[in-house]
DNA sequence: CGCGGGATTGAATTAGGTCAAAAGCCGTGG
DNA sequence: CCACGGCTTTTGACCTAATTCAATCCCGCG
């Protein structure tokens, strides 16, 4: 189930890595792991052993409903935590986009850690506010937002989070960013041609994964906020 | 903006009463508030200055977007804790749906307490996962269930929560259920309908917000799950 | 080069939305 | 007690945004 299909190459490191800020025993030891294409990281309802975090590649959570429909709940990028389960068993399957490392903690040691340091504590406090906020928001743009709008702020999201070079390059299909805004693959597409057509992306290489975004601003009134 | 139309009435209680199990400073003092049938509790983006328990009476929390469109991310009924922010602010406007009636406390009181407390920081960091574990399976209802599926599960998720009579006694119109599942008023109206002639529900009283559970296993098969 | 999995695009279908009317319910005041 | 006015809810008819079904198209890769 866990470890299936992975390079192991344990290394010695500190919790600043898992994104703790505090100084705490260094002794406590991070793995690596490399997991395929495609391949499962955990399962729902799996119980919760380890936290992880992205090193390189990109990782999907999501549910399915007994008839195979899918519900992408987020993806998580290079630096992402995830996995961090207050209960006991993880609430989503999490899948490798591409062929994706992680760093991964115990649970346990990461829970025995916070017993006795208030600020680590306080660090899974705010990630977990983080990702209800996440949640929240996504609540908005799944409950009322129209499919241009969705994928405009899904651009958006995209943008903020590669903060790299002006190229955005999508790790994941048309069919996952369905997923993840509640629409289908079709029109997901059709979404972005019109906002090509407006002159608000282009697309760039000959992958269709690429993205130029030419007018934010533009792009930014689309996806109308509150 | 936020005691505007209250009776005020400040008693002496425990923490106990906001749902922190522990045993802990029986000094701090509680307040009761009372808000009348459509009045704001808070707005979004608002300073969030108390944690609010619901003692009689239903709350909605909402976003809208700029174009009135709204989307509800939960209802609070009698016992729940909402307003609790690890922010600053609020990121949801609360509305009294009904004449209702809440303790507050300070949140800046919460926090100092919790700050000395590893019990209490621990309980906020559970209500913190429950809250985001309504909002992820609310994220897989939106994104991916039919207006039947949408309703069959409401009407579950408000039996389960108003644990009392058999019959379900709905505080909110049929527009805020809209809100909340992400349909419109008329959508919700006709799959109560549709629910009504298969002989899952029946509507009781003379009001339209009252209705008894006749076939729970039915209803249970239509809102389907992972 | 040719194969195969995305991605795009078009045409037809439909679930849910919109618009409109009628019915039901509740409070108020005569 | 009844009548009136202002809701909310239901129901019907029609419309449309998004889905479904079905071709291509397009690249990346063996």
């Amino acid at each position: 189930m866990f470890v299936r299909n992975s390079d192991v190459t344990s290394r010695s490191s500190s919790l600043r890595d898992l994104g703790m800020t505090s100084d705490l025993n260094p002794a406590v030891s991070l793995s690596e792991f490399s997991y395929k294409k495609g391949t499962e990281i955990y399962g729902e309802k799996e119980p919760a052993e380890y936290v992880y975090q992205v090193k390189t590649g990109a990782v999907r959570s999501y549910k399915l409903l007994s008839d195979g429909r899918r519900q992408i709940g987020a993806f998580h990028l290079a630096g992402d935590i995830f996995g961090l389960e207050n209960g006991s068993s993880h609430r989503f399957t999490a899948e490798a986009i591409v062929d994706t490392t992680v760093r991964l903690i115990r649970r346990q040691t990461l829970e025995l850690v916070a017993d006795n340091d208030p600020v680590v504590a306080n660090n899974l406090l705010n990630m977990t506010t983080t990702n209800l906020q996440h949640a929240e928001d996504h609540m908005l743009l799944l409950g009322r937002k129209t499919s241009l709008e969705r994928v405009a702020a899904f651009i958006l999201e995209m943008d903020q989070r590669l903060t790299g070079a002006d190229v955005i390059a999508l790790p994941m299909s048309r069919r996952d960013i369905a997923d993840y805004l509640g629409l289908t693959l079709e029109t997901v597409s059709r979404a972005l041609s019109r906002l090509h057509e407006f002159g608000i992306i282009e697309f760039v290489g000959n992958t269709q994964r690429q993205i130029v975004l030419s007018d934010r601003q533009k792009l930014a009134t689309i996806d109308l906020q509150g």
